[in-house]
DNA sequence: TATATTAACTTATCAACGATAAGTCAAATG
DNA sequence: CATTTGACTTATCGTTGATAAGTTAATATA
């Protein structure tokens, strides 16, 4: 037999042992677009760890549970959110932020669905400071300052949360479903059955821009 | 052997099947306690069937998934929101019903978190009809009638979410460091580090209704 | 250059979980 | 009294996140 014959055998010299290397990005990156394909809840380690050719043990070399996972891609989405350049008026640069906030978060559908953990990665508080620096700037201070802060922040979280919820039941016979029912009971729902509400058929950036400015105007008045 | 006339087992008569039937209400409230005593992470069927000393498929039978057990809570929590008698003056309404929006889901620590799936309760709609009503009797309508309801809606709902999150972070250790951590790299974060940011020394009670306040004011005024 | 150490994995395995299928039995129904 | 059916239990399945122990290539050290 050849294979008795070390020489003989055709086992070729082992490759180094891995072409591409496993890093923490390679994994975040990887679990993002396996997120953006398949969304939050088909994402698991063992999915993951065969789009990166990798046991999925050893995806625990690297990070130490899921859910630091899911943080550190959380924070990955909001570094793509553009910060303004230094200089611009505070109104604008804020305004620009927060539309590039939620951007980023529609485009990742399923990442406001993970705002419950606690936002403190370095993207998200590199924009917090952006956020508090120009509302100082506009001359805030105290207790307005952090109102500001915080109804700015609460704001932005809460309508791409409810955007994002809102476009993954884009399914037109379930939209339709809703619709009924609320027609249906219209003794029940009288204002959201004449005014409108599931399709009142305005895009939803243009009702979100609309009320930011709103906000804006009032936060940042000169009382 | 005893066992070996009937007359003499001493096993009692069959109960009645089930002294408390097993029912959708009871499961939900049952939930509820679970999910307010252990945390969202720490429910489980198996638990909640043995809260309720039953066997965790018997409650399959009511409920069909998790996911709508969940879809359930949310909504019966929504249901503790009181809806302010009708006549009253459209702001203090609006005021009144968001305040005891957040209060309620503030109550239930872990509700924001399940924010991500479709709000459609009829306890929602309910209190989204209320919303809506009352901005109509403000007299907006169109696009500002469907973007002051967003608007208000994400406004709660992610001031409500951002609140909790910070609240599960009451570790002072933790909060401690987060601090730590901001003030050793001032230098990237300047107003952060010197205006404040994790404990400006507000209750956030305070800076929501301060916030809430503001935005009703710009959404309410007449143009 | 030989040897020990360490970084970066794989293999084997675990307990817990959500959920299904099939069996059981008391109560309602005819 | 017989039959159906509502409301469970028992048994079990496949997945999942995670740990422990083994393995090897690269690096540091003697």
């Amino acid at each position: 037999m050849t294979d008795d014959v070390l020489w003989l055998r055709d086992e070729p010299p082992r490759p180094p042992r891995r072409n591409t290397p496993l890093t923490l990005d390679r994994i975040i990156t990887a679990a993002i677009a396996e997120l953006d394909a398949a969304g939050a809840e088909r994402l698991t380690m063992r999915r993951l760890a065969e789009r990166l050719e990798v046991t999925s043990t050893a995806l625990y070399w690297h990070v130490a549970t899921k859910e630091d996972l899911l943080d550190l891609a959380l924070d990955h989405v909001v570094g793509e959110v553009p910060v303004p350049p230094p200089g611009s008026e505070p109104r604008d640069g804020l305004r620009t932020l927060l539309v590039g906030w939620r951007a980023a978060m529609l485009a990742h559908p399923w990442s406001p669905a993970l705002l419950g953990r606690p936002l403190l990665g370095p993207n998200v508080l590199a924009r917090t400071e952006f956020i508090q620096a120009n509302l100082v700037q506009a001359g805030l201070a105290g207790l307005e300052l952090a109102a500001a802060t915080r109804t700015l922040a609460g704001f932005v979280l809460g309508a791409s949360l409810a955007d994002a919820t809102w476009r993954r039941l884009d399914d037109p016979a379930a939209i339709a479903k809703v619709r009924a029912h609320i027609l249906d009971s219209a003794e029940r729902y009288p204002t959201l059955s004449t005014s409108g509400f599931v399709d009142a058929g305005w895009p939803d950036d243009e009702l979100f821009v609309f009320g930011l400015d709103r906000v804006l105007d009032r936060l940042l008045a000169k009382t």
